[in-house]
DNA sequence: TTGACATATTCCTTTATAGGAATATAATCG
DNA sequence: CGATTATATTCCTATAAAGGAATATGTCAA
């Protein structure tokens, strides 16, 4: 099987170094012209219309029509998945390795609960020890 | 050009849903043989090999002997890097679009100093506005 | 309407998967 | 050593993606 479809997974879409790019340009909250993005970018016209649709369509930006231009601007809500998912690791390096082993296990209950796309069937998994 | 590799980059290797899932697994902090990974996913042995191969090679994990078996851990630092990028975007949701303008001009600041792969050449990008 | 400008879309090629099947490698046991 | 178990690797196929080139679409101005 091949890869998950960009177009329909946040992580995906971050994936690409280059919308990351675009998602840094748009941080500042402000609206960016496709044309300006191509000025800051070393990317042709059709490949930042191309990202910018995959953003779009993941929720990551959202586009507005202003005359001839089509203004971009970050809509971060959507990064929040992300940001929910790696979260709590931050732990693991937030602290020196002091008896991380103990914390680890106690956070294990808020990690595992997100089987995302795999339906674990539930059968008891023979964990370690 | 095609999609950066995987085996590069610690976004394209969490990009993967069944990687996710191992990571998910390794994250009590225990080790987990490759055999007791394979019966908590729906996938064969080799494609959880794959995956793994996949973590070690970025770094997310790590792998030991013991006897016949390989355990793996988790190294969650690899995954610092993606905090690191998301973190700054959590002003965005975490608190109500109240000026949120301002403080997202603050911040850009510490956002756009991350060119990752593209090299922006310097050129000064008409900002709008 | 025509022309210029801005952006999106289509077509095409190269590359990189993900996973299955079969096989290779490694380590333990008798 | 030979058999068994555990894991990695190779080969293969279907799929998807990134970007370039060319073109279509859309909008404004004269």
């Amino acid at each position: 099987m091949a890869r998950a479809s960009t177009t329909s997974d946040v992580f995906n879409a971050i994936a690409e170094p280059q919308r990351r790019v675009i998602i840094a340009l748009l941080a500042d909250g402000r609206k960016y012209s496709v044309g300006q993005l191509v000025d800051s970018i070393r990317l042709a016209q059709p490949a930042v219309s191309k990202h910018l649709g995959v953003l779009r369509t993941v929720g990551i930006v959202s586009v507005e029509r202003v005359g001839k231009s089509r203004m971009y601007s970050l809509n971060a809500n959507a990064l929040k998945p992300v940001h929910d998912w790696v979260k709590p690791y931050e732990v693991f390096w937030s602290r020196q390795l002091d008896r991380i082993q103990s914390r680890a296990e106690r956070m294990a209950a808020s990690i595992k609960p997100q089987p995302e796309l795999t339906e674990n069937k539930g059968d008891n998994h023979g964990c370690d020890k």
